[in-house]
DNA sequence: TCCGTGATTCCACATCGTGGAAGATTTCTT
DNA sequence: AAGAAATCTTCCACGATGTGGAATCACGGA
C-alpha cells in the first residue's frame, strides 16, 4: 500500500502524515475541514481526522466553530526557538564568510513583512554596524530581502510589497514596482541578490538564500563600503557564500 | 507500559512524542545530544533517536556538526501560517468585544522582544486609530505586552526588558525596572493588564491573555480615549473579555 | 593509539495505528 | 418543519508499523 518511498533512510510514518497535515493547512491559509484536508494530503479521512485531534490537543491545530482546521498557536513557540538557534548555530558560518570575505556576515529572516536580522558578525575592520541584530527593515531594499521574496510564489511578493510599499532608503533604492519585479525575476535566475547601497548609502551588500528543505527561510548577507566591496569581488564571493550557506542548510 | 494516561480522548502516540520532542528541544533552548533529550522526555534513546531523524527529513530539527540537535527553521513557516490565522479567526470575537464596550479592539502576539498587533476591530466611533495592524510597539508600554511578559519565566521578562529598555512613550510610561517588576507582579496575580496612558496620552488600555495549551502567545485588549474609558468600567470589561477570550481559545 | 562516552543501527515482538464502514451531526432542500 | 444530503466522528478487527533493549559503531579525549 506504500505509494510512495521515503527519499531515503527511515521515518515515522505518523510523525510524517502529522507534518503533511501541518503543512497543508498552512498552504491552505484558509480553514479547511477534515474532507477537504483528506483530499489535500491524500491520508483517509478517519486518518486525517485522528491526527487533527492529537494536533490539536497540543495547540498546533485550531478548530473553528464551523469546525474548520488551521494551524495553531502552538507552532509560534517554536519558531521562537527556531529563530534563537538559528542565530546560535550560525554564528560560525557568519564568521567564516567574515574571514573569507573580509566584510560583515548577516543572517536574516522574513519575519512577517519585515526583514530581521537574527546573527551577525562584523568584520574586524569595521568602524561602523549598518545593521544591528534584531533591526526591522522593509524588505525590498535589502539583498537579504529580495532573495526571500524571490523565492516565494511571486503572488505571496506582491502581496507583501503592496502592504510594504517601496519607501525609499537612499536615492538608488528602487521605488517602481516593475523595476522592482524584474530585479526578483534577476535574483531568482542567478540564485541570489545585491544591494547597491539602496538600503543605505555607501554600503554595499550581497546574499544568498539558505536552502533547507521546502522554501528558504532564511538568507545569508555579507555587506562594507561601497568603494572596497566592488564590482569584480562580487562573483568570487557568492560562489564562497553559497558553499558556506549550503553547509549550514546541510547541518 | 503506559505509565501516563492521555488525559482525554484518542491521540496518536508518536505524533504526540514527536511534538515533546520538539517542545523538550525549544525548552532546553541550547543544542541538546540524543542522550540528554532522552532523559528530558523519559523516552529510550533509540526511540528519541528515530524521531528525531523524522523530523529532521522535514526541517523541523537541526543537527549541528556536534550532533546535538535543535528546533528547525520549518517550524517558522507552520508560525507565519499561524499568525494569519490567529488574525482571521480572531476578528469575531474582536468585534464581539466591540459590541461589549464600544471600544476598538486588538488581538496581539509577541514576536521576538516586540508586540505586534495582528488583528484589530475599530469602535464605530473611533475618528483615528492609535495601532495600526502590523504595528510594532516595545511590550513594556502596553497592556498586552504586559500580559504577555507576566506569564513567561520571570527570568525571560527580564531578558526582553533587558535588551528593550523601558523608553518613554508618554509621560505615564513605567521607565523604572522595579516599578516595571512591580506591576508585572501584579499582572500576573490578577490575570490581566492596564495600560494607562503609558504608550500613547489620552489613550487607555486593558488587555487579558488568551490561554490555549501551554503559556500564553497572543492577547486580548481593548482601547479608548482616557475619559470615556475609565475607573469603574474596567472591571466590568475585563470579566467580559476573559469570557470573549476563553470561549475563542476553545475553539 | 587506546579507551570511554554517547550516537546509531538492528530486529523479533506486539503494540499501536490503520482505514473502511457504520453511526452522529450538521446543513441544505423542499 | 421535516426530510435528505453532506460531512464529521467513532468504531474495531487486522496487521503493518513503531518499539526499545541490546549490539555496534563513531567520535573525542588522554
Amino acid at each position: 500500500m506504500t505509494e510512495e518511498v521515503a527519499s531515503r533512510s527511515s521515518s515515522v510514518q505518523s510523525v510524517d502524515r502529522a507534518l503533511d497535515v501541518l503543512e497543508a493547512l498552512a498552504r491552505a491559509g484558509k480553514p479547511v475541514g477534515v474532507g477537504e484536508l483528506s483530499e489535500l494530503t491524500g491520508l483517509p479521512q478517519g486518518t486525517a481526522h485522528r491526527l487533527l485531534q492529537s494536533l490539536q490537543q497540543r495547540g498546533y491545530v485550531r478548530r473553528d466553530a464551523a469546525r474548520k482546521y488551521s494551524v495553531g498557536t502552538s507552532a509560534m513557540r517554536l519558531a521562537d526557538a527556531a529563530q534563537r538557534s538559528l542565530a546560535r548555530s550560525s554564528r560560525p558560518f557568519l564568521a567564516e564568510l567574515v574571514t573569507l570575505s573580509g566584510e560583515t556576515a548577516n543572517l536574516a529572516v522574513l519575519e512577517g513583512d519585515d526583514i530581521v536580522y537574527v546573527a551577525q558578525v562584523s568584520s574586524p575592520h569595521t568602524l561602523r554596524m549598518f545593521a544591528e541584530v534584531g533591526r526591522h527593515v522593509p524588505p525590498h531594499s535589502t539583498a537579504v530581502g529580495k532573495v526571500l521574496l524571490a523565492a516565494m510564489p511571486r503572488e505571496r511578493a506582491l502581496a507583501v510589497l503592496r502592504r510594504t510599499g517601496l519607501p525609499a532608503r537612499t536615492p538608488a533604492t528602487i521605488t517602481d514596482l516593475d523595476a522592482f519585479v524584474a530585479e526578483l525575476d534577476l535574483v531568482a535566475a542567478q540564485g541570489w541578490a545585491a544591494d547597491e547601497e539602496e538600503q543605505e548609502s555607501g554600503i554595499r551588500c550581497v546574499a544568498v538564500p539558505v536552502l533547507g528543505s521546502g522554501p528558504p527561510v532564511a538568507a545569508m548577507s555579507l555587506s562594507g563600503p561601497a568603494d572596497r566591496f566592488a564590482g569584480g569581488r562580487t562573483e568570487g564571493l557568492v560562489a564562497g557564500m553559497q558553499r558556506v550557506a549550503a553547509v549550514f542548510a546541510a547541518g
